[in-house]
DNA sequence: AGTGCTTATACAACGGATTGCGCAGCGCTT
DNA sequence: AAGCGCTGCGCAATCCGTTGTATAAGCACT
């Protein structure tokens, strides 16, 4: 029950609009807690009436208008008492692991395939993570400690991950040629 | 929408009751798809009615009966044609990354010892995976190799966050040293 | 004797999350 | 000129998931 923190931490640093906040739960924070638009907005909308966040209001041309919201003190605050209980357990739904584990009635070759396609999306990350934490450090690290140790943890992620694929794609590759040779 | 599958992945191997599969949530495929056993129950009951899995009524004594599901054909079948779809991006929903990212507002001494005992959890998890995969092994790889492959996921899994875990700590302990001085 | 854990299943209520739909205009490609 | 994609916001229905409660018996501990 913690899209809301989620949102909190974000608007901690910058003001933002929902469609802003979006684009950031598609990248970054998107790793940790993943979320759609409608849910940013309907909870944007639950955290200003409960005084958490308020925005103004600013017109564009050519663009919609757009709403910038920022923490009140009161939003603040709460996300101060949320980060002094200890954090619920991580919650994963990984579908492609559930068809890993059930690979014995899967075709090897599309399961291969599908792998080669998520390590692709996981190798663009890793680079675009890694660009991240090189200007993070070159900026000074005083200053984005917390950004920096939360974009590492997504390096780790994606490197282990790469590393099991890597695994993965060479004992599949044998087997397949084991039995077709048995 | 895949609680079904998983379990239907789960039953491919070996009949289950509903409990089982609880305790196979709560270990393993936990890691990768979790579920309460509310949530089992009441899948385990549609699936039952759309003919995806049967059971047999196993009275015992001295513990409540109990009801051993298998795989019907049609389960199977279902679970095939799963397996050919591409599956779905992973949702995940880790609080204690999102208490790090915000962690310019936390205490760090708090934060600190909840991620040592978070540590302390993955070294046993780790552990377990290890001594599962040393099993597997033994026993001879060829019939185990998904479940394999799907350990292999969880041991890089956790050596991966505790490495990380060792990066925030060192790094958290010198920037708490260097404010205190400062 | 009372407390709490383990095995085993299940319903009910609520709140969170996903999916589908809708509006609106700009800019780019085909 | 039509179609697609991006920026931007939002409602409604339904589905998923969590939490609470219930039952029932044995075992271990205090």
């Amino acid at each position: 029950m913690s899209l809301r923190h989620a949102i909190l931490v974000l608007l901690q640093d910058q003001e933002a609009s929902g469609y802003d906040l979006a684009r950031e739960f598609a990248n970054s924070i998107g790793l940790v807690w993943n979320a759609t638009h409608q849910q940013i907005y309907l909870e944007l909308g639950k955290l200003n009436e409960q005084h958490m966040v308020s925005y103004r209001h600013v017109p564009q041309e050519g663009k919609p208008d757009k709403k910038l919201y920022q923490l009140t003190d009161e939003g603040r605050e709460e996300l101060i008492r949320w980060l002094k209980k200890p954090a619920g357990p991580a919650r994963i739904r990984d579908a492609f692991m559930v068809k890993v584990a059930g690979g014995q009635l899967a075709d090897t070759q599309s399961l291969l395939s599908e792998l080669e396609q998520l390590a692709k999306q996981r190798r663009e990350r890793l680079a675009t993570f890694e660009a991240l934490a090189k200007r993070l450090d070159d900026e000074g690290l005083e200053d984005n400690l917390y950004n920096y140790l939360t974009v590492r943890r997504g390096i780790l992620d994606q490197r282990a991950w790469l590393q099991w694929a890597e695994e993965v794609r060479r004992t599949l590759e044998h087997a397949s040629v084991g039995s077709a040779t048995s």
